[in-house]
DNA sequence: GATGAATGAGATTTCATTCAT
DNA sequence: GATGAATGAAATCTCATTCAT
């Protein structure tokens, strides 16, 4: 593994365990077995590590995403499998998703650059919601409901999940089991025909 | 008013806006107009001044969330107040909210005292949403599904609406409607005798 | 017991455990259980507290040292008791001691008002010993040796064995048995006319 | 010379004179001609200065103090020989000296370091004044005395004459004469047979 | 006589970054 | 490509002292 992979994988647990600002540079270069002045090598500078872990980590996790739901047949299908997908993948990705859930900019700050990177990503999030939305009204799997402002609710929820499960220690409540009755039961149409799992 | 709270409204307008580790003490004391020193009479450190934010903000919300929903007929117009009630207070109280979002202790310290605070805070608003339940299914406002699981499904929901809320600067508030709506067709006794798992 | 007197008692406590400037007023204040402002009212500065404690410490050792003196019979008699008097009021006095131990100004600095108090104690005590010396050169029960340097001497190895004491802990390892029968073969005029330089 | 060589020996002179409290890094840095952070680059903490100070210190009067004794044909002359390197040693590094003299740790506290590098110095010196009185009980040069008193004496004196001349500016220094006169009478085997109690 | 809130100067320490090698 | 010694700015915190009450 070259150093400058050494020193993503250090700073990405790093950041994740402590946060980006109670994390120094000298740390991360110790963790990764590097000298200090390697940082800056590779790097511009220390943000200029957490942005490459941002915008890597958001590749790879819309990447999968898409690849989960685009095997799902019917439109409700694609809501569940996100749910269970983000449950796995947070599970196996943990540090990435804590750093994502960790970043809270100034709202007021539009130059951000990480902001920006973040608000792209879930952006294409929100979208995949809506198709599967609209997928699973057209296929008669979902209900006729306001697709913007479910695909908005329903990202809150898989975003609140995600946090509950990350600030447990590990026991992870089986959230996912709930959320996905919960959002059944919402989204389900008609005289509805309420299956459980 | 008097220095200590000067000191207070200060920080806890820098916190949400910058984040704690991000804001210095030299900040808070100028924007307070006070001498440096002064916040070390009146907080033992850094860290006193969020505690205090920490427990007094937690008190407040938790106070009005009880007077609110004491207030509702049934337990559905509970769950429905629960989620207006996030919208209107952390529109109000925005700093504080923001902090307590922001916050995002390593797991695995179970000695950090905020840590501690937030999660009997989190555990009093479970409790809430659980009688809450108990309460519209005993009414007949509210389907009979598993109380535990459905409580922490609404509590994840709430996180999330109001982390989507703050990251958006002011304009995008309309996703209590739509959770209502969402929460609704979930909840509501339908025709069906919708068991979860 | 007056406040002044507190403030006295805690400070001497603390400055002979941890040192004058490991010591803070704010500390003194709390153990003395007075407010930290009443420390200024009663003394110039922190200086001012460790000078009093000084000046009262020193008269009365030199007083109970001299009282034990003059009930002596011999000289040899006086330098036996001089050693055995410093063990006890050594242990007696633990705390005044140790900050006179814990004394060691900037040789340089001849306007120290603490030097020049110590200086003067130390004069006296040589005066005392140098008396005892020639009382016991007179009397037979001394040697006739050079009286200004075996004070010296005597006046050294008493301020070693009451540091050495202060050092451990409390087990006080009889130095005082050896040193007295060390002083009394320097000093009893012997089958051998020792005379050196 | 090394930045770090500058340091120290900057930091030695300081708290010889002024002492370790009342010496602020800021002045060391200064003094040494390098940056204030440069000082936490080299040594852990303002400790890790004074340690590093204390350890190399210590072994080179150790090892000096050896090479002399060894030179001694008598058990009697390494006893003088000890007390006149003592003078030597701290006429020519005033400053360590002095630093050690100056050193009074909290006798309660069983982890400080430097009080255990000081221990294990002051546990060699005595080992080295036994052996010196042993070898003069065997070789006649002096009387037979008890051992682990006569040597806690002697260590004792030298420490208590150290600090004597330690404390006048330089004028004084004959004391050195009168504590070998003063030894000599006190061990050479008399007429007598000094025992002790 | 006594208090304690307030201060400002200064202490120690951290840390991202630079740069000569 | 890589290093690590060095830096200086800034951060947190301490503390003797003052002063209005």
């Amino acid at each position: 593994m070259g150093r400058k992979q050494a020193i993503i994988e250090s700073a990405t647990r790093l950041f994740a365990q402590k946060g980006f600002a109670e994390t120094s540079t000298a740390e991360i270069a110790e963790d990764a077995g590097v000298a200090h002045g390697t940082l800056f090598y590779h790097f511009k500078n220390k943000r200029g590590i957490i942005h490459e872990i941002f915008s890597i980590a958001g590749e790879v996790y819309l990447r999968s995403l898409k690849k989960v739901l685009c095997r799902q047949a019917t439109g409700m299908a694609k809501i569940e499998a996100l749910i269970r997908f983000n449950e796995n993948y947070s599970r196996d990705h943990i540090q990435q998703i804590r750093i994502f859930q960790r970043f809270f900019p100034d709202p007021a700050d539009d130059c951000d650059p990480e902001k920006m990177l973040l608000d792209s990503l879930k952006q294409q999030v929100m979208s995949l919601i809506k198709e599967s939305l609209e997928t699973g009204v057209c296929d008669g799997s979902i209900a006729s409901v306001d697709i913007d402002k479910t695909a908005a609710v329903i990202h809150s929820l898989i975003f609140g999940i995600t946090h509950m499960n990350l600030m447990e220690s590990a026991d992870t409540p089986k959230l996912t089991q709930g959320a996905i009755a919960f959002c059944r039961r919402a989204l389900t149409p008609g005289g509805q025909d309420c299956q459980t799992v």
